[in-house]
RNA sequence: GGGCAGAUUCCCGAGUGGCCAAAGGGGACAGACUGUAAAUCUGCUGCAAAAUGCUUCGGUGGUUCGAAUCCACCUCUGCCCA
């Protein structure tokens, strides 16, 4: 099977410019190619994470990829996907979320020796001259045209202000850019940046008169068309600081039912058969397909060793048996006991399970939390030293959410 | 520059002087049922030394016994006119 094939298959090809073309070029080899990573956060998420697992495809296939770091067009911010403008981020900000980027990418693709490129489009966007850029690359743009693209059209009710009308307008003079000083002749990213890419390859036919290609990839949805890797308290992290690897394992270990062979799909780099065959999969051999996921996907993102870890923990937790050795954990100090024992209230927000003690409080009172598996009914509840023992107590509000609580004296 | 409309809790959105920690919905959280799934039902959703206390309705100041609600100024957003 080739690439493109492959590509397809995994149902991760949202949008081409021109099959044949693109088809013949990647199956070759012969793409040099880029995809664009806009420093927002201090650490890359799974959408980010499709993006470099397919770079790495290709890289394997002997095309030569360049990550782009959007330290100039994090300056403007892009509108796509947004109801509401982007609050604007410091210099300072994307400076320092370009190294955290940086750090991270070079675990998942390998920059040695040219094998791929990371360049920064901070480098050509910051000292453009205003006037120059108008006349060279803004007589190009006919803003009928911009207006009609999906993603301002989205923006017309809540607001657009022109610094963000012209993301646009740098994200395609980058690919003009990166097509002059590497024959960069594809651009790909997720599917909410297709008329940012198709800006790069008309701007590109109109000033030189090449052909460039352009193709996305599938926004990783979920069964209900909200994108996945979020949760209640933000995104999920390829942090370890941020999203340890247990909590990153867990997430995709409860993903829905439906969603699970579409994840492994587009995510992992298990062969096609062996998905297909996890297709007529149902119940708690189902629920095992969830297993893989979460087990596959960490060990992509953390290494194998982390992912074992998360799956020994896992077990300990929800099956009985296992290691609880790598559970999540939170330590309690001397000074915790300073003022008598900690009542339960006090070990949930130490814990972190409880956002507040009113929300200790409510989480206990609706019995919703136990301490070594024993059901917490009373909030005055005090814990002395010796209730923690050697390897501490297991802490769990509700059924997933559990913490190993230690004493350091 | 002129006119109009608006900013409420995680989100949407009601509230136009005390009965407001603030309707309703969504989400989140917890319980029941389950397979660490979905659906469904129930509870819950500012903080706290917890029955009466404190902080919150864009910001600042004011009126009032009392302000999310009235007044002034400011900030931001949308629409119309230029």
């Amino acid at each position: 099977m080739t690439l493109y094939d492959e590509l397809v298959a995994r149902g991760l090809i949202a949008q081409v410019t021109d099959e044949e073309e693109i088809r013949e070029l990647i199956n070759n080899g012969k793409a040099t190619f880029y995809i664009g990573f806009d420093p927002t956060a201090d650490s890359l998420h799974v959408g980010h994470f499709m993006a470099l697992c397919l770079m790495k495809r290709l890289q394997m296939a002997g095309n030569r990829p360049i990550a782009l770091l959007g330290g100039g067009t994090a300056m403007i911010g892009d509108p796509s996907g947004r109801t509401d403008l982007r609050p604007m981020m410091t210099p300072e900000t994307i400076q320092h979320n370009c190294d955290c980027f940086q750090k991270q990418m070079s675990r998942f693709i390998d920059f040695s020796e040219g094998k791929a490129l990371l360049v920064n489009n901070a480098d050509w966007l910051m000292n453009l001259n205003y006037i120059d850029v108008l006349r060279e690359v803004g007589t190009h743009f006919s803003v009928n045209r911009m207006l009609t693209a999906e993603c301002y059209r989205q923006r017309m009710e809540k607001g657009l202000s022109f610094l963000e009308f012209n993301y646009m307008i740098m994200q395609s003079y980058d690919f003009y850019c990166l097509f002059q000083k590497y024959s960069c002749n594809m651009q790909f990213g997720g599917d909410d940046q297709w008329s940012n890419m198709l800006g790069g390859t008309e701007l590109i036919r109109r000033k030189l008169g090449k052909d460039a290609y352009a193709m996305t990839i599938n926004l990783l949805l979920n069964s209900e068309g909200k994108k996945m890797g979020k949760t209640q308290s933000g995104a999920v992290w390829l942090d370890p600081e941020k999203t340890p690897p247990f909590e990153f394992f867990q997430y995709w270990r409860n993903v829905a039912d439906s969603d699970v062979l579409n994840c492994i799909r587009m995510l992992t780099f298990l062969p096609l058969e062996e998905i297909d065959a996890m297709a007529g999969w149902t119940g708690s051999q189902l629920n095992q397909a969830k297993e893989i996921l979460a087990y596959e996907l960490t060990s992509l993102v953390h290494g194998k060793e982390e992912a074992e870890k998360a799956k020994e923990a896992s077990h300990a937790l929800f099956a009985g048996g296992g290691d609880s050795a790598h559970m999540p954990t939170a330590e309690l100090s001397a000074a915790d006991f300073v003022d008598g024992d900690p009542d339960i209230l006090t070990i949930l927000v130490k814990a972190g399970l409880a956002q507040s003690r009113s929300d200790a409080r409510r989480a206990v009172e609706q019995g919703g939390v136990s301490v070594a598996d024993t059901k917490v009914s009373d909030i005055r509840t005090t814990y002395g030293r010796g209730a923690f023992g050697e390897g501490g107590i297991v802490v769990k509000r509700g059924k997933k959410k559990f913490v190993k609580v230690t004493v350091n004296l």
